[in-house]
RNA sequence: GGGCCUCUAGCUCAACGGCAGAGCAACGGACUCUUAAUCCGCAGGUUCAGGGUUCGAAUCCCUGGGGGCCCA
């Protein structure tokens, strides 16, 4: 496995400062790592620039124009009519990697990529000068970064150029770029990698575009309606808030175990109890749970509270987030997912769980109102289902197993039992059922949301139910927050929450059916040659 | 946790019991408008690791490691 990895994999730290004196002297750099034939061959170009006094790795650059600038530039001069020769009057600097190469005897075209698109140079020999030109063909490599000033016009087959008059080397890289027409494929060293499946491949820039846009979108969204951005503990002394096993540390000076938060609700609602109205946070939970195509370890979520809001007013505000949110990355509210055609024009339709339940699988829970007689039931319309799953988990498989698959054009689900949902308010109607949503899109639940519960005893009792649930063997039951009960007890108002689900809408935007394909750096095993292998199982 | 699949040159992939190969990248050369440029030449390997079967193993078997998919 290591044989397989470039040279420098595991020891990238130790070489992320360069030495320019052991740059010249060695090929073996600290104890850990030897240049391969390639690499070695790279390392000599830029000693050689070295040796002139040239710095392959120069501490500044300058450039004019992005790539998309520089392009821009041109068009407006063109239809200006204000090109000399079929050039602009001036020059522009560009900045990027070099992506491409094409050299044809006494000219070379190369093309450039900065953060913003890519633009082509051209060099010409006879005027770049024969040294430089030299310099070019021998020292210059794919994956170096260079600098390029000259002025900009059209090739005879029609894409803009900078007709470079000088170049300047701003990085020298001594690693090749993957393959240049398939990219990065291994899913290991995609993830592994990022930067490689970055450079190598335009889906990948285009997934992560999507992501950031989709953030921008909610920000922008709530900062116009008045909320505010807060910051939460991630170390939390308890954690809560979700249905989650946590992650367990330890602060040596206070001697204290801590949780990674598995969620921030309950932070954020003892700021409505401090009388802030419209909070959010946008951050890394952390759930100790399995890795699959639907789970990551830390996953990043929006939450969202709104004092003297409901989950009817939330869900308005949610479908309409989630419209400026595929507006935001697609144009417009329709989008393709899995095939389907996707319309998130709001409003979307309402329907009680379960209602849905009934729907997809004939049962109603209600009609089996102890765990035996749901378990059968469920067994019996064909669900999977452990032995020993309490009454509430079972209600939440059916909708798994039978009702969200099916959810493809957007639809609130309302409306939960009270056993699932323990920091729910209960509907004035029934008070068996909180007042609960959750937005389905594409088969994929993205959020949860409801009607606070603000009634400390309430409360109290929701956790003690939940500590039965753990005792009976849930290891994912919320233990007691007694902290989070005396918050309550100075009074919180009447609170809508939302909690959306950034990766998951990643994943329904960009057309992903792979959590880790929208996570930059997914979390993964470590490999035994780094060393870092965890012995402690 | 269980089952199945996978790991070959820097990258993308062949070879599937009989000399370990191609394309791209590299290296040498030709070419002054190319677009995965083209052409000629040359080089590149602990076939993930260890063990076994065999006259002979990248290939079959076992153990271990990484990754993926499906199931729980």
């Amino acid at each position: 496995m290591a044989s397989r990895m470039p040279v420098g994999w595991a020891g990238d730290h130790q070489f992320s400062g360069h030495q320019p004196a052991s740059l010249i002297t060695t090929r073996h750099f600290g104890d850990c790592m030897e240049l391969s034939e390639l690499q070695e061959i790279r390392r000599r170009k830029a000693v050689e620039l070295q040796g002139r006094g040239i710095d392959p790795y120069p501490t500044r650059a300058r450039r004019t124009h992005t790539s998309a600038e520089g392009l821009d530039l041109f068009a407006r001069e063109a239809a200006a009519e204000r090109l000399t020769d079929g050039h602009t009057a001036d020059s522009v600097t560009v900045a990027g990697r070099i992506v491409g190469f094409r050299h044809m005897g006494k000219t070379v075209f190369a093309h450039v990529r900065d953060g913003h698109g890519q633009i082509q140079l051209y060099i010409r020999k006879d005027e770049i000068g024969e040294d430089a030109f030299a310099d070019v063909l021998k020292l210059y490599d794919l994956g170096d970064f260079v600098g390029a000033t000259g002025t900009l016009f059209k090739t005879k087959t029609g894409e803009t150029s900078v007709r470079a008059a000088s170049l300047t080397m701003l990085s020298k890289a001594l690693n090749a770029p993957p393959e240049k027409w398939h990219g990065v494929q291994d899913v290991e060293i995609r993830y592994r990698q990022r930067y490689l499946d970055l450079m190598s491949n335009e889906e990948t820039r285009r997934v992560f575009a999507i992501r950031s846009k989709i953030v921008t979108a909610f920000r922008a969204f709530l900062d116009a309606r008045d909320y505010i951005e807060v910051e939460t503990p991630t170390l939390q002394p308890l954690y809560g808030g979700a249905a989650a096993r946590p992650f367990t540390t330890f602060h040596h000076a206070l001697g204290q175990t801590f949780y990674l938060r598995i969620a921030d609700e309950l932070y954020l609602k003892r700021l409505l109890v401090g009388g802030y109205e419209r909070v959010y946070e946008i951050c890394k939970d952390f759930r100790n749970e399995g890795i699959d195509k639907n789970h990551s370890p830390e996953f990043t979520m929006l939450e969202f509270y709104e004092a003297y809001a409901d989950y009817e007013t939330m869900m308005v505000t949610v479908e309409r987030m989630i419209h400026s949110a595929v507006v935001a990355a697609h144009g417009g509210p329709v989008f393709t997912n899995n095939g389907h055609e996707i319309d998130v024009t709001p409003p979307w339709p309402r329907k009680t769980l379960r209602q849905a339940i009934i729907d997809g699988s004939g049962i109603d829970y209600l009609a089996h109102p102890d765990q035996e007689s749901l378990l059968r039931a469920a067994r019996e319309t064909g669900a999977s289902i452990e032995e020993g799953t309490v009454w509430p988990r079972i209600v939440d498989e059916l909708l798994k197993q039978f009702v969200r698959p099916h959810q493809i054009q957007p639809v609130f689900l309302i409306d939960y039992p009270v056993e699932l949902s323990p920091l729910a308010k209960r509907k004035p109607s029934d008070p068996s059922h909180v007042e609960r949503f959750q937005p389905y899109i594409g088969g994929a639940e993205l959020g949860n949301a409801f009607t606070e519960l603000n009634d400390p005893l309430d409360q109290l009792a929701r956790f003690e139910e939940q500590e039965r649930d753990k005792d009976a063997g849930d290891e994912e039951a919320m233990p007691v927050d007694i902290d989070y009960v005396t918050a309550l007890m100075y009074g919180m108002p009447p609170t809508g929450g939302v909690g959306i689900g950034i990766d998951r809408m990643t994943m329904l935007l960009a057309d992903q059916d792979t959590l880790r394909d929208v996570i930059l750096f997914p979390a993964m095993r470590n490999l035994p040659s780094t060393g870092l292998v965890d012995s402690s199982d």
